[in-house]
DNA sequence: GGCAGGGTTCGAACGGTGTTCGTTGACGAA
DNA sequence: TTCGTCAACGAACACCGTTCGAACCCTGCC
């Protein structure tokens, strides 16, 4: 208060620090990075900007917002899918299968992608041409044009899926120990419940709980939906 | 009463009204309408509150947190699942199919559980009774423990993936016309893509916004889905 | 060289979220 | 009647995504 009044009051002018540029690049690196570590809901504008230096509104001049942000991570990830060779018709089922494991084994490296990616359309670059490396080979397979269609949409849902379930539930880092000892109680509980309501739960107990981390239930699915797709498949 | 005028400030005490007591049922009833009519995102504890009259705190009595609550909503909905009659294994396949319907019918009919659903376990009563059901359906058809053990896994999985998307697709009340203009827009989306990086997709363009809001996207999937278990029964 | 203008940066704020704290009040048991 | 217990609740905490407006920098034109 007690400035003198002929003195304009703005003195200190701390000098804008100088900076990298922000880019829409250097964004999705950090939110990346953020997301692989600390997983989905760990990561806010805020979080991001932090990261970066910055506060939140500095991100919104190069992304219009966080549905986009999500997008652009999405296509990140896609960009990371080795895509095999040509379509080859004699060998269509597994390279539908290879296909999947690819895209699982991306998600997986990415952990939040998969929630990131769920129910949206994959309009962004990459991703439609994964899509469209699926296609050829589903047409590869004989499938008639729209069965290819539909197939091009279950196939990456299931995948999505799948590790959208495994994001949730591997929340908050949990050993391998944490997950023995969590499916043993669940074995547990569905052998303990009253068998005359639930005679199949208690008498599959063991199976129901089995390979709950591992690859097994997940080559059980990519095994039923390709077989049921080649029930589908035009004679040659 | 009669104290000295120094008395300590608290003068004010509005009777509290006398309310029907908040229970866990009253809880989820309201949380229930809420979703119904305004979907998943827009409930939250205070609206909640809100609607019963009271504050957020209040709430944290009957109801440890979210992620509780929303079990509870599941459950809520898979109680309304109407099962069907004894398992017939001349004809399980159909009743697959029809469970898989009911579900969706269901997931439909409270948009937003499966939001809640979603990799969860469900590990509550009537979602389990309704496990039951399907695995028993699928013993009725033949197929080894472990295969309808990680299929009542995978079947469940498939339906709440759709009617999430549908969830995320139906955001903000479309109308029909909406949806017929957006996937009109993306048809053309896809035939004007570049057609040497994009040929089959450009080919596909048609078939690939076909179904886009009914029933045969869906049909499709249960129907290869139910092929491919099939191929795993045991001969009989 | 000076200057206008457009894009970038960013502090502050808005209206929302889930959850917790400490107090209040009603009610059943002693 | 008194006491103890516990549901109810107002207020607050620490966040969230997003917007606004002012300051700033760079570029291109006169």
């Amino acid at each position: 208060m007690s400035q003198s009044p002929w003195q304009p009051i703005s003195p200190p002018k701390p000098p804008r620090p100088a900076k990298a540029p922000l880019t829409r690049e250097r964004i999705v690196d950090a939110a990346m990075r953020l997301i692989v570590e600390h997983g989905y809901d760990a990561v806010s504008m805020r979080k991001i900007a932090q990261e970066l230096g910055t506060g939140p509104a500095s991100l919104y001049a190069h992304v219009a917002n966080k549905g986009e942000l999500d997008q652009l991570l999405v296509d990140r990830a896609a960009q990371q899918m080795k895509l095999s060779d040509e379509p080859d018709p004699a060998n269509w089922q597994e390279q539908v299968k290879d296909y999947m494991r690819e895209m699982l084994r991306v998600m997986r490296a990415n952990p939040g992608v998969a929630r990131a990616a769920i129910g949206q359309v994959p309009l962004v670059e990459h991703a439609m041409l994964s899509t469209e490396k699926l296609l050829a080979i589903l047409k590869a397979g004989r499938l008639p044009d729209q069965a290819a269609a539909w197939a091009a949409d279950l196939l990456p849902l299931y995948v999505t899926a799948v590790s959208f379930e495994e994001t949730v539930q591997n929340a908050s880092n949990w050993t391998p120990a944490d997950v023995e000892r969590f499916v043993g109680e669940m074995r547990t509980f569905f052998a303990d419940l009253p068998a005359d309501r639930f005679p199949v739960t208690v008498a599959l107990a063991t199976a129901l709980t089995a390979g709950a981390g591992g690859d097994e239930r997940f080559e059980f699915g990519i095994q039923v939906i390709t077989a049921g797709l080649a029930s589908l498949a035009e004679p040659s």
